[in-house]
DNA sequence: ACATCCCCTTAGCC
DNA sequence: AGGCTAAGGGGAT
């Protein structure tokens, strides 16, 4: 099956969106890009204005893969919104066409927990190791696929099981949290729709998730576009392209090594918000991927 | 209440 | 090649 893009009305670009780093599961083998969504095997690739795709089952239909890249937001309108400087208006030449991708919040919720103190490629191998053991397998033109597990899945785990995934230090933050929502002692959906400082501070209740996965979750999984997820990659950017919106003294503080301090967080975060405004969550997303294109190599 | 320090597993990276 | 770092969180001081 296939969707027909327009470029202008809805700028779209496959390879952006799924390399900018905001979802581990994709892979890119010769012209297609494998993943799996909603526990459906899906290959995809983009030429020449269109977008194609197969999948394990009929469900995945053009709506199906419309809503995942949500292709119905106004990409134009958007980054028209977000394009305060230079800086960020160099991003959007670079990367134009990188969209937010919905992701499942359970599947996301774990990945970005998964990324606490990792780097992409550890958090990729962890979420292969966790589909591998406790997903179900499933097949597309003969390549094997494993869906993510349920929370049940990981709740009727034992640490040794996910120590094995390499989860490290997160496996007992994992099986806790799996518990939580397993039991339904947590509704994540709940959270969709509701105020950003209410569903931020709900979600950090849950053991292994403080402001960083907070806001990913909501960036990347319940449509809370305005979160501004800041990681050492955004400390950076900010230290290099936006230096000029902080008083000297912060920037000195947060300019040694290491993570960000809980209130350092927040005056970034809060910064993010306040400058690009109710989409500053795609802001994110187009500078997280241009520093980490630029920047790699300074460091 | 607030800030700072330190540890946490593992593997990718230089 | 081995030390440092990684889409941070949590607990102690």
């Amino acid at each position: 099956m296939e969707i027909q893009l327009d470029t202008l009305t809805t700028p779209f670009s496959l390879r952006h969106t799924l390399s900018c780093g905001q979802v581990f599961r994709w892979e890119k083998r010769g012209d297609w890009w494998w993943g799996v969504v909603q526990g459906e095997a899906v290959k995809v690739r983009q030429a020449r204005g269109k977008l194609r795709f197969q999948a394990s089952s009929e469900r995945v239909d053009a709506n199906f893969i419309a809503e995942y890249f949500r292709l119905g937001d106004d990409l134009p309108r958007i980054l028209s919104r977000i394009n305060k400087d230079e800086h960020i208006g160099e991003a959007i030449r670079a990367f134009r066409g990188l969209r937010i991708v919905r992701q499942d919040p359970w599947e996301c919720l774990i990945s970005y927990m998964c990324a606490t103190h990792a780097n992409i490629p550890a958090v990729r191998n962890m979420i292969f190791n966790l589909s591998r053991r406790f997903g179900r397998k499933i097949t597309l033109d003969g390549h094997a696929l494993y869906t993510f597990p349920k929370p049940t899945d990981l709740a009727g785990a034992n640490l040794r099981g996910l120590r094995r995934c390499k989860l490290g230090f997160r496996a007992e933050r994992i099986l806790q949290t799996s518990k939580m929502i397993a039991d339904e002692m947590f509704d994540l959906e709940a959270l969709r729709g509701a105020d950003y400082e209410d569903a931020k501070s709900r979600l950090m209740s849950l053991p292994g998730v403080g402001q960083k996965v907070a806001d990913c979750v909501l960036l990347f999984s319940l449509d809370v576009l305005e979160a501004f997820p800041v990681d050492i990659w955004m400390k950076r950017i900010i230290l290099k392209l936006y230096l000029g919106h902080f008083e000297q003294s912060f920037v000195e503080k947060i300019s040694g090594k290491g993570s960000i301090a809980r209130k350092d967080y927040e005056k970034i975060s809060s910064f993010g918000r306040g400058y690009f405004g109710e989409y500053a969550g795609y802001a994110q997303e187009y500078l997280f991927h241009y520093g980490r294109s630029q920047l790699k190599g300074e460091v």
